[in-house]
DNA sequence: TATGAATGAGGATTCATTCAT
DNA sequence: AATGAATGAATCCTCATTCAT
């Protein structure tokens, strides 16, 4: 796919997934022209179509790169663990990555809304093998009276939903807060939502 | 904008705009063309723009009409009513519009993940206003001591990530859980979630 | 081509020739369109094309009935009055057209300009014939000793192009003049160039 | 606006020009397509689009460097040299142009009949500011005697509107002047013209 | 590695004209 | 005599991609 030699090749392939993050994060695969990447990468078009062969190998790098990260968080969740910590803390990871990846998040949602063409098969393989695992997990707890009983599942998306709208409709939440930052308070917010929603 | 006379006018427009919304909430704006939304609208290209006279004018057509209904819910909430049963039944109108009305939903995330260009002005006034307002009564409702003490900005952010998640991630919602429908266990989740974080 | 029974009729016509006139002359063929003309006559545009048959023949009626107006005033020329007198006479009676009929002479001049594909045939038939006459009569004069001699066509050349010129040119005319009325003055100055170029 | 580079390059934008010229002062801008330029000029469509960005860009390239030519013989018109002998010296200058670069007239006087929409701004503030110059130093000459008392204003348009007939009005005067060169007599025409009116 | 040059395939929109009523 | 509806053929312009160097 892309080519992994020399030090320049690695900074320009890097320029090249960065610009691309800013530019398909903001407007989509199809609202995203090779130029407005190449400029913000500071190469001139057919520099860029050396380093991939085309559009599509560049979104389909970010995504690729981008669902490892996306997963990674989930594994990490330790069933041995207390429970209403480690279902917190991994909160607390998906909202750290909201405010520090947003781009991420919301090139991960575009792909997701427009029916995740490129992703679909990760979605019913990987991730779906993930979450029936981790609601293993969480269904084992609440059995053992650890936790409130839930729907594992639904638990799930809660996370995540609530979590990445700090990202994706950023827009929208300062929008209505104003010059509040919403991440100062946003922690404080999730964290009583799960204690409530979990401790038994 | 639109000729707005005849049946067969009205026939059309309806046609043009349910076109729209299935188009424009899949691809985005850019992601689309006119072509497609004539094709599915069942009319010529020229025909078409004989109605709207631009793809834009369509797209804003619609987004206009969206907004209505995406506020209106929020306007009904009753401050006199009993502070959690309010709450719990805005959250499932909201839920219900997301099972009834996904394209809507999905239309509207795709324009505000884009940085809302178009609608930017209605965020930051009337619907800044319109939840101003809300979390004035439901702080009011905290001081009464009638529900627990919450943030009403990012509680109202919770209800709109969750409920809106089952229509905008629709794909991966069922990539994960399979043949169930998410829709027949989400109220019950969501239901719980609300008593839990709000019930005094 | 055109119908002509009715008032109704008649009033239509009258009413497209003089919006096509006006349209005609300002954007040129190409550049105005049957909308534009049926608009500025008040008539729906399947309305206007009942009464011409298309674009062309609306500007091909005007063009006809142009032509007769132009060539008018040069038929009137009569050799047995006084030279400098009719030559005069005829010069004022172009200029006095430029005033009140600018559109006409703009159409007119667009259409030469544009290679005249729709009236080449009356240029090198009636109207060169007319001016041979013309300069007939003018070598007459000249040969008779009663204006100096001069060169008969560039004469009447130069009559159309300083006439002309204050129609066709006129936003530049009036550009650089302001606020003053170059027709005020044009007459006079007219008037002395011919006398001094003819007058023996 | 248009690249400036290597000899490729100005070779292009060069032949791109010509071609405007051609196709331009015979259709007029709306009546001009970009493809009728690229066929003329050797280039596909897209590849004309490398070197300019718009059909407007290479119309407006064309009127700004035809502006220079056109006003640039009034600048040399000289307060010190003989009246008679500089005004028809200008003359002769204008008449030449009409004769060698009749396109460029066309293309100017297309653009003024039609209104000046692009170089109005010009008309009112450079070329007016010109005339005053010149109508100062004409002014100067006859109340010295040295010329006859004329108004400048109507004296230069009438040395414009003679000379660009040539060119405007070409098809016209060939059409009546027959295989006869108007070149050929027209010079002398002006001479005398130009002479009777001025001489004292 | 890098870029200037070129192009085919769209894609939005315009517009003269036709059709049905 | 009039109009709403419809369309095919342009026409301007964009853009991913290729080619030559």
């Amino acid at each position: 796919m892309a080519k992994s030699g020399t030090r320049i090749q690695k900074k320009n392939q890097a320029a090249i997934l960065e610009a691309g993050l800013d530019v398909f994060s903001q407007f989509g695969f199809r609202g995203s022209t090779i130029d407005q990447v190449a400029t913000k990468a500071g190469l001139s078009k057919p520099n860029l179509l050396y380093y991939f062969p085309s559009k599509e190998a560049i979104y389909t790098a970010l995504l690729a790169q981008l669902l490892e990260d996306w997963l990674e968080p989930l594994k990490a969740l330790d069933r041995d663990g207390d429970p209403v910590e480690e279902l917190m803390a991994y909160a607390k990871r998906k909202l750290d990555m909201s405010q520090h990846y947003p781009k991420e998040s919301r090139l991960f949602a575009n792909e997701i809304i427009q029916g995740a063409p490129r992703i679909g098969d990760v979605l019913k393989g990987e991730l779906r093998a993930l979450v029936e695992e981790v609601s293993d997990v969480i269904n084992g707890w609440a059995e053992a009276g650890r936790i409130r009983p839930v729907n594992p599942y639904h638990l799930v998306f809660t996370i995540w939903a609530v979590t990445q709208h700090y990202a994706d409709f950023d827009v929208q939440v300062r929008a209505i807060m104003g010059d509040v930052d919403p991440f100062d308070s946003a922690e404080r917010h999730l964290d009583d939502m799960l204690r409530q929603m979990l401790s038994v």
